[in-house]
RNA sequence: GGGAGCGUAGCUCAGUCGGUAGAGCAUCGGCCUUUUAAGCCGUGGGUCCUGGGUUCGAGUCCCAGCGCUCCCA
């Protein structure tokens, strides 16, 4: 158990007041001129020390969490980690004299330290800050993971993954790659013009997606709200206003299930570009692609999971009426076929939630089934990165429809690896057709696509959003792939759990 | 929601047919001035996820629950 008095917090805390009896402080002071171990390991390379010998001219000091300690008699070995990289420390009694030692001897996996130094390398030619002072930076009173596994328990990594960050570099390279990924993405839409904005999470009325929203309370205002599934209708709004090209970073919330592909809540990207249309929304997605990858390196050809995934841009469009005849043998437009192909998948069967809304298989509606058989016959082959076009238009009633075929939606959606990462649309701007299509809801999407009016969204429609282009990128999802991150709770670094 | 699996020392994991709870790392004590998961000798450490049940006896078998993972929906 985890308890506070087990013979390594007691044995930690006996070392803790010995260090405060040295007239030291257990927890630190501020520390300055620290370089970094991956810049101190690329100075020495520099320096071309041989083996066994130490550059009288390169004093440095490093700092770190105490990963690993050798001690033999008078001499001791320490690798400390930063966040860049470990180092190993040589401490000799002879250099850092008496006090020095009992500060070592009182030294535990986990505690920080400084040290400064000469940069040498061992005979074994390992690059070892020899020290002359040991700093004292903080007291862990807590055992860290084993030295060699590492933490590997998936519960007590994303519970506590602060430990997960320091005792597993790969986690911490995860995080880093994201934060790079994340400044690309803001970089290149900035670099196309676009003013970063924020708008509601918390709102009254929620929309922009199928999905079912949280709700919270707030007090003062005894009023009823919502967490946002989408900032969709608020980013509209800022067209209306004239702001012609906006995007946002920002977290969207679903009450729904939870997967390796899905967490309650997410981040998304969003634009609206006013005048442009799918086309430019599909150079986005390869643009942001592109930019996420350079920032991290790698190239285009990548490894995902099992799969090798080439991102080279322009990613091929293929219309999902192609797709679904070449993968399922069935014409779109063709009802009777469709319904037989989806019998025949056992794609019929409702769950429990959809029989309690009243769903029917034999009233479904022919746009759903022939999404359910694209589902379950054409995703599990979209494993290069695929734009898939001219949706039908029943499936997206937010969406404007083609000007020459009405039953197509000028939508897309982006996949890879078998999983949606973009959705775009050429968007609706007719205040009436949106009055009407909100709250539709068609027969076999179950409850979940309940649609709320939203009155003032359609009177600012009403005052006029210009023709614009529009798409949303799950940057999530976007990490996985370029990190090569099989969960999505790989990539958040506090993915919901329950508490324990 | 359904199926499969997992939960044992701080960490990583064994535990046979139901018969006194084990190892490595870590801790503590000792030796050790070039180690690389340092080494050698010694040492302490357990709510076997929780609660029931079967049994002379349960980490092990049965039931229920909790948490996690994966697959499916």
């Amino acid at each position: 158990m985890n308890t506070q008095h087990d013979q390594y917090y007691e044995d930690r805390l006996r070392k803790l007041q010995a260090i405060a009896a040295m007239g030291i402080d257990p927890y630190g002071q501020k520390y300055t001129d620290v370089r970094q171990n991956a810049d101190i390991r690329a100075f020495a390379e520099r320096l071309a020390i041989e083996a066994g010998q130490t550059d009288e001219t390169a004093r440095v000091r490093a700092a770190g969490r105490v990963m690993l300690r050798r001690v033999m008699g008078k001499l001791a070995f320490l690798t400390i980690r930063d966040w860049s990289g470990d180092m190993q420390i040589g401490v000799s009694k002879a250099k850092v004299g008496d006090a020095g030692w009992a500060l070592l001897e009182n030294l535990d996996l986990g505690d920080h330290i400084g040290a400064d130094g000469l940069l040498g390398r061992t005979k074994t030619n390992e690059i070892t800050v020899w020290a002359d002072q040991l700093t004292f930076l903080c007291k862990a009173l807590r055992t860290p993971p084993e030295k060699f596994h590492g933490l590997t328990d998936v519960d007590i990594r994303y519970r506590e993954r602060y430990v997960d960050l320091f005792s597993n570099p790969d986690v911490m390279q995860t995080f880093r790659a994201r934060s790079r990924i994340v400044e690309a993405v803001r970089r290149y839409f900035q670099g196309q013009g676009f003013l970063e904005v924020e708008t509601p999470m918390l709102q009254s009325v929620y929309g922009g997606a199928a999905a079912r929203p949280f709700m919270t309370h707030h007090n003062t205002l005894d009023m009823d709200l919502f967490l946002r599934i989408s900032p969709e209708l608020h980013l509209k709004r800022l067209l209306v206003g004239g702001m012609e090209r906006v995007f946002e970073i920002n977290r969207n919330f679903r009450n729904e299930g939870i997967s390796t592909q899905h967490n309650p809540e997410f981040t998304m990207m969003e634009c609206y570009q006013a005048y442009g249309d799918l086309s430019d929304m599909m150079n986005h997605v390869e643009g942001l692609f592109v930019a996420g990858i350079e920032s991290i390196g790698g190239g285009f050809k990548r490894r995902f999971r099992e799969l090798d995934i080439d991102f080279s841009p322009p990613w091929p469009r293929r219309t999902y009426s192609d797709l679904l005849r070449e993968h399922a043998g069935v014409e779109l437009r063709d009802a009777a076929g469709i319904r037989k192909k989806a019998e025949s998948l056992g794609l019929l069967k409702l769950s429990p939630e959809e029989l309690a809304a009243g769903v029917r298989a034999e009233t479904m509606d022919p746009a759903i089934l022939a999404n359910r058989v694209f589902e379950a016959t054409v995703e599990p082959t979209l494993i290069q990165p695929t734009f898939v076009v001219e949706y039908p238009a029943a499936l997206c009633p937010l969406t404007r429809r083609k000007k020459d075929d009405p039953t197509i939606a000028l939508r897309f959606e982006a996949y890879v690896a078998c999983m949606e990462v973009g959705n775009a649309y050429t968007e609706l701007n007719d205040p009436a057709i949106q009055r009407e299509t909100f709250g539709s809801q068609l027969e076999g999407e179950g409850d979940e696509t309940m649609r709320v009016m939203d009155e003032d969204f359609i009177k600012a429609l009403e005052f006029g959003m210009p023709p614009a282009g529009g798409l949303g990128v799950g940057i999530d999802r976007l990490v996985m792939l370029l990190t090569n991150s099989a969960s999505i709770r790989d990539v958040i670094l506090f993915p919901l759990q329950r508490p324990k």
